[in-house]
DNA sequence: GATGAATGAGTTTTCATTCAT
DNA sequence: CATGAATGAAAACTCATTCAT
């Protein structure tokens, strides 16, 4: 029992506080950005003095990344999940059967700044877009190798394919944007646009 | 003549040296983002002392929404252009015509870099993201009318032709976040699809 | 005409424009103090460019001091009104007469702030103290030189009547910083009370 | 024995380093004013680092306040200390025995200067004006409760009597203005003549 | 006389980071 | 582990003053 909580927590109770200040920093990041949360007030959200997030961090940027890499986890965990849920039909159809949910999640405003705040970082920050560039191959492999077992098309070889799964995911990073310059954007119609562009890319459009 | 440029209001000197500081913001906001530019660094790369620049600005805001305000401006330029350049064929003819030209402009590093800049301080500034959210209907709506004055599909009405014209406008800010993510991201193989996409919506997917 | 107008004006237009200055800045002063005036607002309210400030005062400072200056000039002004406003009665009659009039401007907000900030700078300013001492050296001889004149009390020696005629100057000074310290301060009541000491010190109290 | 000296919440060190700030501060707003005194002044005076100011005080102002605060506490304390001195005779007796220490204290250049400078900025910033009026309100109360204590006189009723008790302070309060105006004016003189007007106050003029 | 662009030092305030306890 | 006092180097912004026109 002890040696699988050890397994679990990496180092018991540290962790825990470890994890207690990604958290805080998360919230603090998306509702006030980057620059605009201090060490003082995610120490209070972590409910920790200020001194001890150096025990956990370097510095403040080490934050910014470890926050980068624990979203890599949450979305490979999605995948796991999108390929355990299926539950009949073809790949279309488990993919499109999702979008509403992810419209939802990349429209979502905490989110979306947590996004934005990583991505502008990132535009500047080579450790940060090193990161974000690494969690991004994993997801995009991830996601390949879930697409080759569910039954990819045949008439697609592997760059194509691959290909038209990132122009999936560049229509959901996009909604992000159009999202926040279109507070009118409609939501379910993007969603059923977006299904139908799905379809069109891996059963219709010509392979070329 | 004199008095016509001085209706312009831009040989006034006093104007020059305004662009002159948006030019240098918009140069250190890319490359630092907008809370890494001091005023003291834009104040140098724009020539002039720190106190001056609120000559111009009332404060640092101000000079990101001047320089919102500015790329409002520049894309409303592109679209007449689009319009002037059209040399013939239907409107999917025109608008892929111009997708390989959006798709470099919309991924080269110092655009995206500014874009992101402006879409995160967006993301937790009202005031800044009201500036983009006007350009961004501004925009729309020109771009709206031109499709209009150059035929749109019969089979669509006004709600869900501006829909989908918002969904290609999605694509090219999905491309900005999908660059900055894999560096090795196919920008030939992206354009043809994205041609591919825009001739589905414009032309293909069934009204509803 | 023009000789005349010339001695008025003391040099014609520049005088007024000075005086223009003066007067922006008394405003300006009592609103917001000396610190809270900048050279800009001042030259706003005046009417004239910052830089044309410099033409007629050396420097900010020269401006209070100026102004400290035209302060004696217009209490003078009121003293020699007293005089000749006397209707009748003996000295007190003739003091207590004018109370209500010095309360009401002594307790008058805008006064009261352009009082006190002199008061301040002069407690820090030499050059300011100076002006202000040898204002009040000014006016206090000229008050008792119209006490005199009216009839002084046969019983009080020169020194004494001087020291009684301070200490009613002493309460009217008094009362600007009572106001200030209690909003409720019943104006009429000290006005009668005022009465019944100047009375006091000027019939009853014994010589010593 | 610990325990009651954390419940005075003095020795804390904490506190000590507060009370060096206000001390620090006090004098620099006496020699320099409110504004003369930066924090980087008054931080070097108080032997700390500009920074940690903020770390007691919320901003500059607060310093003012917690000035104008103790202030209070200091003339408190003078009045508990004035009943216990009573060491016979009447009310007025007791008032007119401490009236030489009054006149000397609030003639006090580096009491005036401090004075002076918090009526002005009190003048023109609610935030002060208003401490200054609280601070003033308990202390007239407590002057007037000390008063019907050691015997009010039979005459007056509760408005009359509070109003020439603050005609006596009004009298102090004028001291701190006169002595500014007229660097020879005499104490004991005054002194003596104040002392006249209170008995007239309290004892000779007519209740009305 | 008159303007207002321009300067640069100075102001308050914030904050990442360190370190004695 | 944990605290929070302490630092000092920025940051944004203001403003008296100068000077070319």
């Amino acid at each position: 029992m002890c040696a699988a909580s050890r397994t679990r927590g990496e180092s018991d109770k540290g962790e825990l506080r470890r994890q207690q200040v990604l958290e805080a920093a998360t919230e603090c990041f998306r509702r006030e950005g980057f620059h605009g949360s201090s060490i003082a007030r995610i120490s209070q959200a972590a409910g920790m003095s200020p001194g001890h997030i150096y025990h956990y961090f370097a510095n403040k940027e080490a934050i910014v990344e470890a926050i980068a890499e624990r979203e890599e986890h949450d979305i490979a965990e999605l995948l796991r999940k999108l390929e355990q849920d299926r539950e009949g039909g073809g790949l279309v159809d488990m993919l499109t059967r999702q979008t509403a949910e992810i419209v939802e999640r990349n429209t979502d405003p905490a989110y979306a700044g947590l996004m934005l705040e990583l991505a502008a970082e990132a535009a500047r920050n080579p450790a940060v877009r090193k990161i974000l560039q690494r969690s991004e191959r994993e997801i995009g492999g991830q996601f390949f190798r879930l697409v080759q077992r569910v039954g990819a098309p045949a008439a697609l070889d592997d760059a194509e394919l691959q290909m038209r799964l990132q122009m999936i995911a560049l229509m959901f990073n996009g909604l992000t944007l159009r999202m926040l310059n279109d507070p009118d954007f409609d939501l379910d119609a993007a969603a059923r646009l977006i299904n139908g562009i799905i379809r069109f890319l891996l059963e219709e459009a010509p392979p070329r």
